[in-house]
RNA sequence: GGGCCGUUAGCUCAGCUGGUAGAGCAGGAGACUCUUAAUCUCAAGGUCGCAGGUUCGAUCCCUGCACGGCCCA
């Protein structure tokens, strides 16, 4: 790093500590610690344990210390690894002054290993008897409050190292989060869908309704965009004969931030020809459930007091109707950009089309009630240019969204694959790009050529992620469920 | 973008509508061989977010800015 500020006397005292140490002859950062056994393992391996019960079980465990109670010749320390914590006692009877010194001596945050023998202390509590120890590796800072943790927010997310070893909630959401991503493959990959990598960086891009992020690559002196979908790469791999595809990856999206939005997000998409959106909601309920009994062990997750059964089938109701039940407008009856925003009683920004005004409408007043799994269905065509007409009622497509603890987590459809119709609709997008929508599609004529050579009727999916992590975590906020959230500098 | 709230010791927090700051933990010195937020004694630790303003005097009142949180658009 940079040049020392001005150091405290907490960071000057473990600084001459370290020297301290390097005087005396002892290596503060070895390279290694041999016959390590993780502390779980230890932990099981002697699990019911009676009170003052002795083993002669000895172990190398090593860890970070997160505590030390300290009683003259003997003291307790606590010491935690990725897998747990574990007890250690200290005993200058056993360790020899010097020995018990050098361990004593370590500060909180100090990387060590050990080597003892397990017993229960007269309180129960496992405890390892040290008889050997090593610094493995010196901490120069001082880690966050034993007892409280890190909460200020800002410092555990810019500085999520010290929140993960301050908070053991937080480890718990990560590891939940690496949980529902492995349940998640598990689930495509049972059933023959095949992972791919599409390009991050796109020299058009689509897919979604959002503002991209532009970069420039040097050596062909052209801008890229980085991508906002993997949408329409997956549906020409459809074309290409790959009938079940998806794709676990970052997206982004050049907006705001908020509980619920981070300019880099993760997404998964998956495709299966010769199905349609009723088909893939089955699928969506079946693989959050199945994920949920991964995770968790159960498909009931709490939610704000309230809990939220996660097993199939989920509500669905169609997006006419579930504006009408909690507005009282029927937006079939207002088709027109003025009649809707007349009856909304608002005046619309110009670059709002009718189709934005009901996207409002769903965004604003119905999403944050829809707290119980709930299928949106049948969208307008102006919102969704990639989805096929519906089978039956004139004007809509086959698309929903799904709508958890009052997110929306899934958006699907049936997908366009008339590629005359999807030139239509590039076209209504290039209308609404002209009206000033930032976030309408540009055209993309190599899709269009690719839906040419002929894509099976598909059906298709986008799962958030980041917002499935937070139900299965009950985190409130998205910034909670990403490790290194986008803060301002 | 707007409104409200916050920013005080390494960490967690007090600070009386104005008299330049306190506690617990951590850290230092000491006591203590079954503690687990160990306990006890002593000493130390501060650019009160930053910059202005009002005032004899500002952590406190005012303005602006930065960062964060919540709500709204």
């Amino acid at each position: 790093m940079s040049d020392e500020k001005p150091a405290s006397d907490l960071l000057a005292e473990r600084r001459a500590k370290l020297e301290r140490l390097r005087e005396a002859g002892v290596e503060p950062f070895p390279h290694s610690f041999e016959g390590r056994t993780d502390i779980a393992e230890v932990r099981s391996a002697h699990e019911g344990i009676e009170a003052g019960a002795e083993t002669d079980s000895r172990y190398r465990v090593a860890g970070r210390i997160s505590a030390r109670r300290d009683m003259g010749r003997s003291a307790f320390i606590d010491l935690r690894d990725g897998s747990g914590k574990l007890q250690l006692q200290a005993l200058a009877d056993v360790l020899g002054d010097e020995g018990f010194d050098a361990l004593v001596g370590l500060d909180l945050g100090d990387i060590a290993g050990v080597e003892g023998t397990a017993f229960a202390s007269r309180r129960g509590e496992l405890t390892l008897k040290v008889e050997s120890s090593v610094l493995l590796a010196k901490s120069l800072r001082p880690p966050p409050d034993k007892f409280h943790g890190l909460e200020d927010v800002e410092t555990r997310f810019r500085r999520r190292e010290l929140d993960l070893i301050a908070n053991e909630d937080t480890r718990e959401i990560f590891s939940k989060r690496a949980a529902t991503i492995a349940a998640v493959r598990a689930w495509l990959d049972e059933r023959g869908f095949v992972e791919v990598e599409t390009p991050v960086l796109q020299p058009l891009y689509g897919g979604a309704l959002a503002r991209p992020f532009v970069t420039h690559h040097n050596a062909l002196d052209r801008d890229l965009y980085l991508r906002i979908a993997t949408e329409l790469y997956l549906k020409r791999l459809v074309v290409g004969g790959i009938d079940r595809v998806y794709e676990l990856g970052k997206d982004f999206r050049n907006e705001g931030v908020s509980f619920k939005h981070n300019p880099e997000f993760t997404m998964l998409e998956w495709y299966e020809a010769y199905a349609d959106y009723n088909d893939v909601a089955e699928q969506l309920e079946q693989l959050v459930s199945f994920v949920a009994e991964r995770v968790l062990g159960t498909t009931r997750v709490p939610r704000d007091g309230a809990v939220i059964e996660l097993a199939p089938p989920w509500r669905r109701v169609t997006l006419r109707e579930a504006i009408r039940e909690r507005t009282g407008i029927d937006i079939a009856e207002h088709p027109s950009r003025e009649a809707l925003a007349e009856a909304m009683d608002s005046e619309p920004d110009s670059s709002e089309g009718w189709g934005k005004l009901v996207d409002g409408l769903l965004s604003k007043q119905v999403e944050p009630h829809l707290i119980q799994p709930t299928f949106v269905t049948d969208y307008p065509v102006e919102l969704s240019p990639f989805a096929k007409a519906h089978r039956s009622e004139e004007g809509l497509v086959e698309r929903w969204e799904a709508f958890v603890g009052g997110v929306e987590i899934s958006n699907a459809f049936t997908e366009l694959n008339d590629p005359d119709e999807q030139r239509r609709r590039f076209e209504q997008q290039q209308e609404e790009l002209e009206r000033g929508d930032e976030e309408a599609q540009p055209y993309d004529e190599a899709y269009v050529e690719a839906l040419e050579a002929g894509m099976p009727p598909t059906g298709g999916v986008g799962l958030g992620i980041d917002r499935l992590v937070m139900i299965m975590t009950g985190a409130a906020s998205l910034r909670e469920v990403v490790l290194f959230p986008a803060m301002r500098s």
